[in-house]
DNA sequence: GTCTATATCTTGATAGAC
DNA sequence: GTCTATCAAGATATAGAC
């Protein structure tokens, strides 16, 4: 949350100055999370990334002062970039599960951004990592969503009552990550997409739901 | 396959010399583990973990020549523990899934060790990895162990013909996966054995084995 | 089997010129 | 905004003594 602010200031600060400046920084977010996604964060060279798009090492940190910076910056941006998923949020629970499918039809084609932030979620898991926080954070509040979904359809009778909205919620989040894990380490066999929707159709059949 | 017999070989070797150096083996091996499963193998420094058995670097250098023969170790010595999953294959799709759960139930009591494996399976995604072969070839095999389970049942009459035993299969590693990411990052608060058995509850139910 | 000392490499970051 | 030059730290691995 802090992260982001200070971020979007900085962002509008510079904005006001060049544009040409913007431009450098949004190539080097892509480069960076490029080489993120093959080596992850810890062990990706900051001065390759700054090669990548014809900078000298200290050309780059001038743009991100410390590696961190670069990291940060790439989650402030998926924050912004995440506005589908909120999208869904408040939506029937059918409708999000489909909408969850959908997205991971698009994601199916966006593999680079897919294994990099996959890569980062694992990463984050390791002592003292920079992004524990932000993607401990983005776990509980897609897992409090999807929960707060499934407890309205209980509310509203279209499900069983006896249901534990914060297990499955817990279920279907690990379902995704998981099939992405597949996914990612085999794409061209393996159907992420396809897995996915069986899971959301036997769900939605055992909640009866569908039809 | 290559890396395991060569391992056993140099572990027989070893043996028949001195019963105190596979001791050190040992506890080297254990260090390692525990360092792994905080930092991951790319970013752990061997130094550490040969302070953490009481050795200077050139000293635990002198039982695993590198780093990768380190990691090497590790994985090998998994394969000869894994006996228990091996003691499922075979059985039918009820006891399978059964034997998942109690599997999961005593993983829960060796959280060093789950950690580390599933740090070093994400980490393995990583471009030139060198665990990148043992957990691809791990995948696969597990994979096709539950399809075959799934098929069997199919051709026994036990369960539906229309089911994708390979989808399913892979479907249940992405829940066993994704279910263990999520007890990582928040064991106290999170019921990974119980995540799993509500899943195998239902899926037994859904393909008509419950009761 | 274990140590001290050292070589070598890689990395993130800084100083200061242009 | 970008570069050259440089630094300091940390890592793996080796040489050679005990």
């Amino acid at each position: 949350m802090a992260e982001l602010s200070e971020q979007k200031a900085g962002e509008e600060k510079r904005g006001r100055r060049s544009r040409k400046g913007e431009t450098r920084r949004a190539e080097i977010l892509t480069a960076a999370m490029r080489r993120f996604a093959e080596d992850g964060y810890q062990n990706a060279a900051i001065a390759d990334i700054a090669r990548d798009v014809g900078l000298s090492l200290p050309g780059l940190l001038h743009h991100f002062p410390t590696k961190v910076d670069l990291l940060l910056a790439i989650l402030a941006k998926r924050d912004l970039d995440s506005a589908d998923f909120i999208g869904l949020h408040g939506s029937d629970l059918r409708r999000l599960l489909k909408g969850m499918v959908a997205i991971f039809r698009r994601n199916a084609d966006m593999i680079e951004v897919v294994r990099a932030f996959a890569i980062l979620n694992a990463e984050s898991l390791m002592k003292d990592h920079p992004a524990k926080a932000w993607f401990l954070d983005r776990a509980t509040e897609m897992q409090d969503n999807f929960a707060s979904t499934f407890e309205r359809a209980v509310a509203e009778g279209s499900i069983d009552s006896g249901i534990d909205g914060k297990a499955l919620a817990a279920e279907l989040i690990a379902v995704m990550d998981g099939l992405q894990m597949l996914w990612l380490r085999d794409p061209d066999r393996f159907d992420m997409v396809g897995g996915l929707e069986a899971y959301v159709g036997r769900l939605l059949a055992s909640l009866g739901l569908e039809g």
